[in-house]
DNA sequence: AGGCGTACCTGAGGGC
DNA sequence: TGCCCTCAGGTACGCC
């Protein structure tokens, strides 16, 4: 599923591939999977708008158009975001494709339906509820033992509630608690400030690894070029229930927490 | 407000 | 082999 990482790379790929692109026509072929604001039509206001940049939020992609308004798009489970330059059969379960003036094309696919594109006015808060950056500047160790404080939620749970910090989803989660040595059921408020120095070098640490290696792809995730990612052969725990832990040899676990799937190494993530 | 449960979906995979 | 059942999980939303 696309995290950070995975949603960084493929906003970087679409950076190259549909900036300065002119929209001649979008289609929707499932309307759920769309939203625009009160009285505009999603496909009408397309037609005419080229992108004049690409970015990311939290899981978001972000893409500008001329008007003044956004194109966000939320991936969820198994969306993709996959560029065609030339005319040929959409990517399989394509729901909205937007075809450019040149016949290139970009096609928003989801096999699962959870994912949205959604039209935003410029200057729309759209992104109010979400958390800080984890890459920023402003994620620092200090103030992320300030968020933790008076905490009770366990820190896995913190880590993915995208309003504290936005981008973190199950798989780094879970490769973070391990690489600092942190059981995910730990209340937030107990951790230790060592504890949450290495937490914090953590995430950073494994989320920048993963955008090297464009990504995660345990199942679905391609770039926008259909690629997939390399971080899968990275993975110290996430999805290797009953195999040795690469650090002190004893079988990985999985628990369920928070409705999640949740794999750690009970020996090393003890703090 | 914060925290929790649930709906949304369908492909994959296990059991028999 | 093939059918049936369950599971996976990010986010929005409703409720207490």
């Amino acid at each position: 599923m696309p995290e950070l990482p995975e949603v960084e790379t493929i906003a970087r790929g679409l950076r190259d591939l549909v900036i300065g692109r002119t929209v001649r026509r979008a289609r929707v072929g499932l309307r759920k999977m769309t939203v625009a604001p009160a009285g505009v039509n999603f496909s009408r206001a397309l037609a005419g708008e080229a992108i004049t940049g690409v970015g990311r939020r939290g899981k978001y992609i972000v893409m500008q158009l001329t008007s003044g308004r956004s194109l966000v798009t939320s991936l969820r489970m198994t969306g993709r975001l996959v560029f065609q330059r030339t005319a040929r059969s959409p990517h399989p379960y394509t729901h909205v494709r937007i075809d450019f003036e040149d016949d290139s094309r970009l096609c928003f696919a989801d096999s699962r339906q959870f994912g949205r594109m959604r039209l935003v006015e410029p200057g729309e808060p759209w992104a109010e509820a979400l958390g800080i950056e984890p890459l920023s500047e402003h994620f620092t160790p200090q103030r992320f033992i300030g968020m933790l404080s008076g905490r009770r939620v366990p820190v896995k749970v913190f880590l993915l509630d995208q309003r504290r910090i936005a981008g973190i989803g199950n798989i780094y989660a879970c490769e973070a608690l391990w690489e600092a040595g942190i059981r995910p059921t730990t209340q937030a408020k107990a951790l230790t400030k060592p504890a949450i120095r290495r937490l914090h070098t953590a995430l950073v640490d494994v989320l920048n690894r993963a955008i090297e290696m464009r990504g995660t792809s345990v199942d679905d995730y391609v770039d926008a070029d259909g690629l997939r990612g390399g971080f899968q052969n990275e993975l110290s725990v996430y999805g290797r229930h009953g195999k040795a832990c690469v650090r002190c040899g004893r079988p990985l676990v999985r628990t369920v927490l928070a409705q999640r799937g949740t794999w750690w190494c009970t020996r090393c993530q003890h703090k």
